[in-house]
DNA sequence: CACCACATC
DNA sequence: CCTCGATGTGGTG
């Protein structure tokens, strides 16, 4: 049974689908597959593979029940059809959007230290990938791959550690760079960013291709480093175009809906922020591998609403989104936790010893960013990969380590015996001890506040007042940044994490080589490691969600 | 509320 | 040491 194409393709790795090294992708996925053959990674992919195959079953058998019963097709596309109007009309393409990525940022700082690296193939990471350098991708190494396959595929290989440079030193330097173009540039990570440059351009009369030029120019003076740059009219939009020209180059999409849907028409599900291996591979069995599909198999989408979310998709079939950028707002935090990762253990000291240490750490972050939490989660991963999460609530608001202790060690016993990789603990439904009064900040947080002058659209995904039936709605988009501001006056934001820290010297380094350390696997941002922060895509940008979704709607009437 | 799946950088 | 870590959203029961 050979593996399944789909599984081949599930470990060659999320970020397969660049464009660049075609050629021989075959073949790469071939020593992919081959390498990871006999491990539990594999074996734990070839389950989940089995059991999304499992799930695309059902989802077709429903599919068939629905045409079956459904005598008038055209009826149901005369309606989504009907929304269609109704999203074209909400259509803005009055803002200027950038979205900016800095060019393997990682392996771009490295080579800025070692100058012996250029040219050279070689990845920064430890025992996984977090970027590779374009001379290494060539091989097929990729971000998130581990490091033995990336070997096997570019056995030269040059792996970096990543730690002793300063990413966030040159992170801060870009981002700086890029707020003259947009005080209110969002971050979206240390390496990426949007802007709105609608106004910086109207003030100058000068082209948006020009100002991106002019911002990539004076990253690259300044900093050295190459950035790619998307322009278009809403954020996901800029996103994917930034992508388009990738390494040192810029893409401007018309502003015009002819060339809008000219562009999303053959443009892959796959490019679509949100949408994942997971996501691709259900939708490619309804038929729809690119966003144009998505207008050609509306009715099944509009039959199976609750499964795919008709109205997300059409947005991104018509592509249109949010063209809001905002600088991360308050803290509007939802979780923090602590995660190891180590050598299997079965040995229930040792894996307590793992639980007390995550749970030193965790209370260390949450001393130095002022959160309480409710809410204890244990996670924990089997050798297997499985993972698995228990979770407690409390009365009271927890941050002490010997609370969270006490109710991680309750949650472990009634796992063991296990074997396990893998001890997180994460707490949930947060108190800000910085602000005890969430009420009163709030009131002055928009008392303060302007409200938004130019006030862009954000696009919101529920057709608004529907008028027939059963409405269908889809994930909502929220957006919202998070952290930042908030401070009390002696803190500054750190440039990795974004979390408020103590503005002293030595507590400032401090945080920041904790920061720094942990980091990134993947590529780059996250803020580590006890410092939580800034959740950046999550945050900032438009992420909307359409697993499941959709809640029924009603209204009406 | 507990748990899970998915997504992103 | 060996296929990461941190965080968010939303669905399900």
């Amino acid at each position: 049974m050979s593996q399944s194409a789909s599984l081949v393709k599930r470990l060659a790795g999320p970020s397969t689908g660049k464009a660049g090294l075609a050629q021989d992708q075959s073949e790469i996925n071939r020593i992919i597959a081959e390498a990871s053959k006999g491990s539990k990674f594999y074996d734990r992919e070839k389950q989940k593979d089995k059991e999304l195959t499992a799930k695309i079953e059902t989802l077709l058998a429903q599919r068939d029940v629905l045409l079956a019963r459904t005598p008038d097709l055209s009826r149901i596309e005369a309606k989504a059809d009907q929304i269609l109007l109704k999203l074209k009309a909400e259509r803005d393409l009055s803002q200027t959007i950038v979205h900016f990525d800095l060019d393997s940022f990682f392996a771009s700082v490295e080579v800025l230290n070692d100058p012996s690296l250029a040219g050279k193939a070689f990845a920064v990471g430890h025992s996984v990938i977090s970027t590779a350098s374009y001379e290494a991708r060539k091989f097929g190494v990729r971000s998130g791959m581990a490091t033995f396959i990336a070997k096997k595929l570019c056995p030269h290989l040059l792996m970096v550690d990543h730690g002793l440079t300063s990413y966030s030193e040159m992170s801060r330097k870009v981002m700086e760079i890029c707020k003259r173009y947009d005080p209110q540039m969002c971050p979206a990570g240390c390496d990426e960013g949007y802007l709105n440059i609608t106004a910086y351009c109207a003030e100058r009369n000068i082209s948006a291709d020009d100002a991106v030029q002019h911002l990539r120019t004076a990253v690259y003076e300044e900093t050295q480093l190459t950035v790619s740059a998307g322009i278009a009219p809403n954020l996901m939009l800029a996103k994917i175009c930034s992508d388009k020209n990738k390494p040192n180059g810029q893409y401007h999409l018309p502003f015009d809906e002819d060339a809008i849907m000219e562009f999303m028409c053959d443009l892959p599900i796959r490019k679509i922020p949100g949408i994942g291996r997971v996501s691709e591979r259900l939708l490619e069995s309804i038929g729809i591998k690119t966003c144009g599909d998505i207008y050609a198999r509306r009715a099944t989408l509009s039959l199976m609403d609750k499964q795919f979310g008709l109205v997300y998709l059409l947005h991104k079939y018509l592509g249109i989104g949010s063209n809001c950028v905002e600088p991360p707002q308050r803290e509007e935090r939802k979780s923090i936790g602590a995660e190891r990762t180590f050598a299997p253990l079965s040995d229930k000291e040792k894996i307590v010893e793992k639980l007390h240490e995550v749970c030193a750490e965790l209370e260390a972050d949450m001393a130095e960013t002022q959160w309480a939490g409710r809410t204890v989660t244990l996670k924990y991963k089997l050798d297997t990969f499985e993972v698995h999460t228990r979770a407690k609530t409390c009365d009271r608001y927890l941050s002490k380590q010997e609370d969270l202790f006490a109710i991680g060690y309750e949650l472990l016993l009634a796992e063991l015996p296990m074997t396990c990789r893998l001890i997180g603990i994460r707490l949930t439904k947060l108190k800000d001890l910085r602000e005890p009064s969430t009420g009163i900040r709030r009131f002055f947080e928009s008392a303060s506040e302007p409200l938004s002058p130019s006030k862009k659209r954000k696009i919101d995904h529920s057709v608004s007042d529907d008028d027939s039936d059963e409405g269908n709605f889809i994930a909502k988009p929220r957006s919202k940044p998070a952290s930042s501001t908030s401070g009390s006056a002696s803190t500054h934001p750190c440039p990795v994490c974004e979390k408020q820290v103590p503005i002293e010297n030595d507590a400032f380094n401090a945080h920041l080589d904790s920061c720094l350390s942990r980091d990134a696997i993947s590529q780059a941002q996250s803020a580590t490691s006890t410092t939580p922060a800034s959740p950046q895509q999550g945050s900032g940008n438009l992420l909307e969600r359409w697993a499941n979704l959709a809640p029924k709607k009603k209204t009406k009437k």
